[in-house]
RNA sequence: GGCGCUUUCAUCUAGUGGUUAGGAUACCGGCCUCUCACGCCGGGUACACGAGUUCGAGUCUCGUAGGCGCUACCA
């Protein structure tokens, strides 16, 4: 009996999409795959002057890359189709009519002059029911006058028109119920004739009503202009959809919204895909391109704002689809950890396909002009390495001793492990490294222990000065792969400069 | 200013009248160990404040304070 579900995600073109829009748009998947319903994708381009190109395909590529598919909408075709508001002028115009000839809403005149005086004039200006009799409007002016001045080419805006004294309730799945009084809400632009355009409010109402969207799940800053299309609908005498207000995401420390300065400030990217601003120098960072994994960043996302209630942290889509409930969405900003997302990201490339981290190594093996020496050796030390990086740009830092040897010696390690007998432990260990046959760590650590044993040495004291003789500091896997690694040669080679070098 | 939403550890949160207020991240300590990391174990002055309802309130009501949002011919 009820009815099916669709969701939409209908996002401005004005520039890259916020992680915030991100994170609604995966609530919408979420709970249209868990109700084998429809998640729509329209483009909300009802501002002309803010339009930005590329953007819309930029929004495309990134919930590509998030593995968030829709079913309709721009680039995926449907059968409410055009999906871009700017394509849907005629329909528009045939529903303002509607709310015209039925006295829902008037022309207005008023310029951008008139009406900044008129704010200037009245503290807390509002056009509304108390204000409009005194503004150029086919209220006040009369309709023929209306009619005349429109005849004559004068640019208009159509007005809804508000009943004062009423108390709108939402019905909010997340919040409960919502009541706000129309009298404070004003009689609000829902047409503009200077571009033939409505705006969002009118736009907004008419698609979800044409598309048959059953649930409008969106961010918390539309929950006051809720009421105002709750009293559209009714003007129109549709029913209206389900309403769902997300709670906002905000910067790391406390004050505002995250934004996109945020991202510059706090040294993380606040947007899926990098994005240069067209026509510009400017770029903002990405997630994909700065090496979080997909799957990091929805799982991150997802339980920021929500969760299933069962102290269960690592999600695959699937299980989210599962337990993804908006009555157990939290009604408060949340506050962005980007610490919390690094542990995601880390545990999700402990088991990503090595192929993305061999490449990452490769890259930058090469950009430090170092020889990556061959496919299976990038391999094997990627195997060594990923258990302690959270981004795949921490590998070279990480692990550039095992491509070239050290130039110098940490500090802190020397004072540490390079006591005096070092040079000797080295030496004497070297002596014995170089009677050794078999370099294979497998077969070659037992022998050293045993040889470290028969000196009567401490096993850590000659390790630890042989591994910083090695690597250059106190780090770093398990020697025996670090000597696997780098062959017999190389590693008698870098512990007998050690020795020299450090004396 | 007006209107609305919101308020549990540093952060994300569990909690729907009776709990030693739980988990995760971060941080600190320990174990493991040749170092680092992983892993495991452990640790910390969290219910904004004030009234009320109740035998009993983090949970319900009201107020105060803080935070956030909206208040455009932007979405």
């Amino acid at each position: 009996m009820s009815k099916p579900v669709v969701v939409r995600f209908a996002p401005s073109p004005t520039g890259p999409l916020h992680i915030g829009g991100v994170r609604t748009c995966l609530y919408n998947y979420l709970f249209a795959r868990q109700h084998g319903g429809k998640l729509l994708f329209r483009i909300e381009d009802t501002d002309s002057q803010r339009f930005v190109p590329g953007a819309e395909q930029y929004i495309l590529d990134s919930f590509k890359w998030l593995g968030i598919t829709f079913d309709e909408g721009v680039s995926f075709g449907g059968e409410h189709g055009p999906y871009r508001q700017s394509e849907r002028r005629e329909i528009y115009k045939k529903y303002v009519q509607v709310l015209l000839d039925n006295g829902k809403a008037y022309y207005a005149f008023d310029t951008k002059a008139e009406l900044d005086a008129a704010r200037e004039a009245t503290p807390n200006f509002q056009y509304d029911a108390l204000t409009r009799g005194r503004m150029r409007n086919s209220i006040s002016l009369g309709m023929d006058e209306a009619k005349r001045l429109i005849a004559n080419g004068e640019p208009y805006v159509v007005r809804f028109l508000i009943e004062p004294g009423e108390d709108v309730v939402v019905n909010d799945l997340i919040r409960g119920e919502v009541k706000i009084n129309s009298s404070i809400l004003d009689d609000k632009v829902l047409y503009k004739s200077a571009d033939e355009l409505p705006t969002y409010h009118l736009a907004n109402i008419v698609d979800d009503h044409l598309m048959e969207v059953s649930h409008v799940i969106r961010g918390e800053e539309w929950l006051p202009s809720s009421p105002l299309h709750v009293l559209l609908y009714r003007a129109f005498g549709w029913e209206a959809p389900q309403f769902a207000h997300l709670p906002l995401l905000l910067a790391p420390e406390g004050n505002g919204k995250l934004s996109k300065r945020d991202g510059d400030k706090y040294g993380f990217p606040v947007f899926p895909l990098q994005w240069n601003v067209p026509g510009t120098d400017t770029t903002y960072s990405g997630y994909r391109e700065s090496g979080y994994l997909p799957e990091a960043v929805v799982n991150f996302l997802a339980l920021l704002g929500w969760n299933p209630g069962n102290d269960q942290d690592i999600m695959t889509m699937d299980e989210m689809i599962k337990l993804f409930d908006l009555s157990k969405c939290s009604k408060n900003g949340a506050h962005f950890d980007i610490k919390r997302l690094l542990w995601f990201n880390h545990h999700y490339l402990q088991q990503c396909d090595e192929k993305v981290l061999c490449d990452a190594l490769k890259a930058q093996v090469v950009a430090n002009g170092a020889d990556p020496k061959s496919d299976e050796y990038v391999r094997t030390v990627v195997g060594l390495m990923k258990e302690r990086i959270n981004l795949p740009q921490e590998l070279w830092q990480q692990c550039n001793f095992f491509f070239a040897a050290p130039t110098a010696y940490e500090e802190k390690s020397l004072k540490k492990w390079w006591k005096p007998e070092a040079p000797q432990y080295v030496a004497e260990l070297c002596d014995f490294l170089e009677t050794q046959a078999n370099w294979n760590g497998e077969t070659l650590e037992p022998k050293v222990m045993d040889w470290i044993a028969g000196k009567g040495y401490k096993t850590g004291a000659v390790m630890n000065a042989f591994r910083v003789a090695l690597v250059g500091e106190a780090r770093g896997p398990q020697i025996f792969a670090i000597t696997d690694q780098l062959g017999k040669e190389e590693s008698l080679r870098r512990a007998r400069k050690a020795i020299e070098v450090l004396k």
